[in-house]
DNA sequence: CAGTGGTCTAGACCACGAC
DNA sequence: TCGTGGTCTAGACCACTGT
């Protein structure tokens, strides 16, 4: 039940070590409550700040999640949003979810954007801020950034939501031939700021998916900076073999 | 230079605050060594458990790594493996990087694995555990998964290094026409045991690659199940926008 | 050896949630 | 009101790194 005193392996590492192996082993369902820090440290027979240590270390492996005033609870699964790469060409049909407009703006464009949409350095963009939600539960971010060229005078530098989307839009609405799209992935962690808006638990990656959109000439007309939450997606991708 | 103490914002994260600062603006480089704890519990006015839990909430933001005896340090930009989309065309092109086989084993396949390859449960596979590397550091670890009706009396059950890869001799040397891959990408934080064999330090995530090869009559040939260190890799995909 | 981070303890008070 | 986790302190000893 204690710990192994005589033991190389740190006091609060054989706790997690305990804790982790109730997890996996389903001793502890999803969601069940661990026991409280008073409980843990009379069972294992250590100081408080070792009990949380052990639960600090479950908490960056993404195990548990702790909620103050109210206990420490094995991480739920919760509802998964699948991004097929063909979630383009299907239109709205696998996107039960819903997007946000939180605000238009023009501003100097970041150098990711700059170097991808092919502008000079300091050119302004206007940029659409959208926050990403299903069920009704925040799970990304997306800023999507326009040439002034491409966008100004048109609806997408107004703040109102664009009816069938910017893609649409460019397409039906003012005539680009779109052509393909490259997906660029990097994973983190995120922010402070970004763990807040996307209620994110401790211990949980983001991953950072930058999107050009090409036209069939090859001429870069979008670029979309999307952080989506990594505990809430599955991003699947279809790459011919030949 | 010391603590707000009226604030409600805790001590340890207006430490935190500053030297996150003084991170992102470049007062501090990559590389550089903080400042060691018993110096800015000076500076903060504040206990040594005050700055720990400051450094350790940098830490599992990803921004610094601590070494012990050493002192601890912003986290420096190691080198990135960029996987395209067209990898698998492009032969070996891209791929300065190697591929050590660990090990070949038969076993029972997992649920994963069943779903994609179409077998019945606690039906066996053969399975071919590497480890990748780049520039002679660990970066990734992968599963290759073969039902044992393609892998026996080949080489693939073999444990030898296949020339060429798995996939040229399944195309070429066994007959198979293959047809597509479907990789499905979910992130999370690495095991224990992930983070020692690829030498992460906390704070970084990985990314789970599952990704299953099809032969043109749509008949699953292998399933792969690789672990990629989130901070050393860029995926870049092209997806048609029509 | 001195300086660094790693671990551990004991005790205190606060903030939140449920009853 | 009570039990929970959140924060903070002060002090101790250990393990690792460099000189």
């Amino acid at each position: 039940m204690g710990v192994d005193r005589g033991s190389d392996r740190p006091v609060y590492k054989q706790v997690a070590d305990g804790l982790r192996a109730a997890v996996r082993g389903g001793e502890l369902a999803d969601g069940a409550v661990l026991a409280s820090e008073t409980e843990l440290m009379a069972r294992y027979g250590v100081s408080r700040n070792s009990v949380r240590n052990a639960v600090a270390l479950l908490r960056v492996e993404g195990l548990v999640v702790t909620e103050h005033g109210r206990g420490t609870f094995v991480r739920a699964q919760r509802p998964l949003r699948r991004l097929s790469s063909s979630r383009y060409s299907k239109a709205e049909e696998d996107a039960p979810d819903d997007q946000q407009l939180l605000g238009v703006e023009v501003v100097d464009a970041p150098q990711d954007v700059v170097d991808r949409l092919g502008l000079e350095v300091g050119e302004r963009v206007v940029v659409r801020r959208s926050l990403l939600s299903l069920e009704a539960e925040p799970v990304g971010l997306a800023d999507s950034y326009l040439p002034l060229g491409i966008a100004e005078g048109t609806a997408l530098e107004g703040f109102e939501k664009i009816e069938g989307g910017v893609h649409a839009l460019l397409e039906h609405g003012l005539g680009y031939e779109l052509g393909r799209f490259v997906e660029e992935l990097t994973f983190r962690m995120p922010t402070p700021e970004e763990a807040r808006v996307l209620r994110m638990g401790a211990g949980v990656p983001v991953v950072r998916v930058l999107r050009t959109l090409f036209d069939t000439a090859g001429r870069a007309l979008e670029v979309s900076d999307c952080v989506l939450a990594g505990d809430r997606h599955v991003l699947v991708y279809e790459v011919p073999a030949s």
